[in-house]
DNA sequence: GTCTATACGGTGATAGAC
DNA sequence: GTCTATCACCGTATAGAC
């Protein structure tokens, strides 16, 4: 319960407040178009109020790639405890793709609006965005009977179906949930064509 | 074969060849990070030299958009003239996924390196874009037996399978022709998981 | 066609009062 | 913590000489 002493504008935790609209933000109009001041304008504050928070533009986006989970790691180390074998990789995958749930699908709708970003942050940050997917795709690579190039990216295509999903139902009025469910099914069928 | 008369800076059609690193430069670092400036010194010129050839920024990137062919329209014309049963939905996704050569890809790469683009150019030009991508889809789930939800996400997924290869792709080493096979294998996957 | 010079607005960012 | 005032800079865009 939240206590009811009087705020205004931007509420209890402004921190919180500035990341949540620049998340909005940056996912709809894009990163480099939104300004600082559209930022203030929607929390009904100033522009400088936001350098109390944050030490400018860009420590708001690394705050927001900060709070992202650690999925991938945790799955990577799952991987590892695992019989190596060819099924792991669909187990991986489904696994992986059942992950996201409603909730997340906010930070990728961000990163589908701002493909750029991740690459320009690499080294920057720690970079746990697009690399630790690569280790994933290694991992999984390992286990499969072919190996060709080809069936490598089908792999990676298979990992992103959840990405694939975001994209395809953009400017839609599909539920988060069909969107989840596409990616599941999708994620499947991809991994029976792949083995 | 080009003539050898001598030619400094841009070349016989700086037109041409500012949309040429336009495009580059757009899809590299994306519209909005990407200066006038930066484009006249890729050509060797000086910045207001880019506006006897067009008018501003935005112009550039019409032409862009301008230029792209009307495969979708054609596409459109032939589901029309073919018998309508649910075999076509297939036939007309792969001819889709089909026509992208390793040409086009490159207006694919700009589209997925500028997802909002398109969005907020939506009235201001011809939008041929993902307009008529929705007709497309239209189209084609009229003929699909169970058109859930699921159904005609899972549609649209697979018509924009060359896109999900292509993101799937980038920073990688894979090559034009692997994407696009990847991108075909991936949509016939997907017809199969959805009749 | 391309240049030099410049106008003008908006941007991220800082200083310092309250 | 939030404000007002202000900064330097860089963006697009224009005028006019060559």
């Amino acid at each position: 319960m939240e206590d009811q002493i009087s705020r205004r504008r931007s509420g209890p935790d402004t921190r919180a407040a500035i990341q949540r609209v620049a998340l909005e933000l940056f996912t709809e109009k894009g990163y480099e178009a939104t300004s600082l001041r559209e930022i203030a304008d929607e929390l009904g504050i100033q522009k400088p109020s936001l350098y109390y928070h944050f030490k400018g533009k860009e420590d708001i986006l690394r705050a927001l790639f900060d709070e992202r989970g650690d999925e991938a790691e945790q799955l990577l180390q799952w991987i590892g405890e695992q019989p190596q074998t060819p099924e792991l990789v669909g187990a991986a995958v489904l696994r992986w793709v059942q992950s996201f749930s409603a909730e997340k699908l906010r930070g990728i709708r961000f990163l589908s609006a701002n493909p750029l970003i991740g690459r320009t942050f690499e080294g920057r940050t720690n970079d746990r965005i697009g690399s630790t997917l690569n280790q994933l795709v290694d991992r999984l690579t390992g286990l499969l009977p072919d190996q060709s190039p080809s069936k490598v990216l089908q792999l990676r295509m298979a990992l992103l179906s959840i990405n694939a999903a975001v994209d395809a139902a953009t400017q839609t009025t599909f539920t988060d949930d069909e969107v989840l469910a596409a990616a599941n099914t999708v994620a499947i069928a991809l991994i029976d064509a792949l083995l």
